[in-house]
DNA sequence: TTGTATGCGTTATCAT
DNA sequence: ATGATAACGCATACAA
């Protein structure tokens, strides 16, 4: 390893200042115990050294990273971008560092990012869930040595987890009940196949809001796919093969409603006046698409913060009992497609 | 800390094996001077005591961490994403892992990451730099010590570091031509105000075609803002306030395109009719605007591939001397908004 | 306020 | 093929 040269270290340091690296080390950390003159001496000349400290030495010493991982599905949408950006706006403040990786949507990749992870000593785990992800059970490492993992967005039912979420019941309901007050009464549900409940609480809520509406639920009209913008056109394709055509759909997702609305153009159809649709999310996507896309507004950014906050507060608390528990955020619906 | 169970080291597997911590390490690691009778039975114990390795301590004897470091502008693009999967796969082959992050065009924060990514002692740095970043200072702390720094698309001309990109100003004329080939005469250009020779390199290319053609270059004609989807707003209604309004728009980014085309139709222009426009990265917004983008498809993957494949060449490589060099990807025009 | 001594868990060197 | 030992750089308990 001929490229690497020598590191400074605080001996180096305390050699050249005739004092212990005992002192070095308090002074450099701004220990109490060291008198102002002392430090002064040893962060000028640790300053003119260039020295670093290692992190290692002092992980090691510490037996802490500083370090939190952060499991997402995937990085390229406008969410996780501002989800995360909640994450480091904590984690920085109080000195994390970020670890990020995406499982893209694999459970088997999902599993090996946890366990190297693990084995990097991550102090904690924020994770949102690929869909096919079936169990928790890669995540028992952690708990089995109480290091705290955190479940934002998609979450699982889980009683040893905090999860964070929305009240995925109360805005499935928002958004086809603004459907059904815009006079639709065919209301197509566009969602995904996963094991999450989070997209069994949106179909609930869209449930409730039919049943309140007094109007009867069939499954056909409810369409599965990987909510992808593809998966949107196939929705629209479906929803034209129905029986009866829907006049609203509620997609579980912003860029597969964008799909959506493409392809039902394209096949003639008006929007929202033949078919009304709401989205989910947000997505500046919302804007591009025309008509801009009614959806419901969710708060990733501050999720992203809530999730940090609570992560690091389990970290540094001096309970040894981790309170587990289920923080549900706030969603609106925002109006966008003018209907009458 | 009473969180923290006691670990299980190698010393707990010797000695339960009667055998010394050395031979554990070593067959642990699969070391060839170890005999395959207690390669096994130190294997068995240790996946029975749920032994994991300490990185931290491998780390701080083995000076180095199997980490890379990779700082984006933004996390929240198809673009960055797409680079960040390539980087990824070939990290993970490699036994690397990523520390990301964005510096969300802020050139202090990413000043900060850069700070601390050297404190953690990444091995090699992967950089896309924010737009007004304007100097590689705050990576010479990485030289000096001869960690490799690389940078990918918004790179900065340098004589120390190894740039990847793809021909910008050939890019940028392929746009340019598109546009006066379909007949424009009055091309804006939309780009940023950024201290990175990409965006002047596909001004230059702009500025190469329009010679061609024997169109004089306006500087009229080139309206800076930030390359977002509201610069894209701001920059429709400058061109409708221009005096001689432009029949071409070349933009140097598919977002901020998008809101181009977003304000222009909603002042009853016709795309690409009355204004034809050109986008930059192929990303997915160009199918869901309407009409749909023509634009320089970018080869993100594979960018992300290479430089994550140069740097541990870099790293692996005996080579004391590391070779600068500017690798240059091939990129191309995807026709979508027919005209004619 | 400062110093001494020791351990954190691993790996490399040198013996055996 | 295996073992003893030192070293990586830091932080802490304890002593002074």
């Amino acid at each position: 390893m001929d490229r690497k040269k020598k590191e400074v270290t605080i001996y180096d340091i305390a050699e050249k200042l005739n004092v212990s690296a005992a002192t070095v080390s308090r002074a450099l950390r701004n220990h109490p115990a060291v008198s102002a003159k002392t430090k002064k001496r040893i962060n000028d000349l640790a300053e003119s050294f260039g020295y670093q400290t290692n992190q290692f030495a002092r992980n090691l010493r510490q037996q802490q990273t500083k370090t939190i991982g952060v499991i997402v599905p995937r990085l390229n949408s406008y969410f996780m971008a501002t989800v995360i950006s909640g994450i480091e706006h904590v984690a920085n403040e109080a000195g994390y560092n970020l670890l990020i990786s995406q499982s893209s949507e694999l459970p088997d990749r999902e599993n090996a990012i946890a366990k190297t992870m693990f084995n990097n000593r991550v102090d904690g785990v924020l994770v949102s869930l690929s869909y096919l992800t079936g169990s928790l059970q890669h995540f028992n490492r952690f708990s089995q040595k109480n290091i705290p993992v955190i479940f934002f967005d998609r979450t699982f039912e889980t009683e040893i987890y905090t999860n964070i979420r929305i009240n995925n019941l109360q805005a499935g309901y928002d958004a086809t009940k603004h459907l059904l007050e815009k006079g639709c009464r065919r209301i197509l549900h566009v969602s995904v196949s996963s094991t999450h409940s989070i997209y069994q609480e949106r179909f609930k809520g869209y449930a409730k809001a039919l049943q309140e509406f007094g109007i009867p639920l069939h499954m056909d009209y409810v369409h599965l796919g990987d909510l992808s913008l593809e998966a949107g056109i196939r929705a629209a394709q479906y929803a034209l093969e129905l029986p009866q055509r829907p006049d609203g759909i509620f997609v579980a997702n912003d860029n597969c409603a964008a799909g959506c609305i493409i392809a039902l153009k394209k096949a003639g159809i008006r929007i929202p006046e033949d078919i009304a649709i709401v989205g989910f999310n947000d997505d500046p996507v919302c804007r591009i698409v025309e008509p801009n896309l009614t959806t419901i507004h969710y708060p990733g950014y501050e999720m992203g913060k809530i999730a940090a906050h609570n992560l690091i507060n389990q970290l540094s608390g001096s309970e040894s009992l981790i309170l587990t528990q289920t923080i549900s955020l706030r969603s609106d619906l925002i109006v966008r497609q003018a209907l009458n």
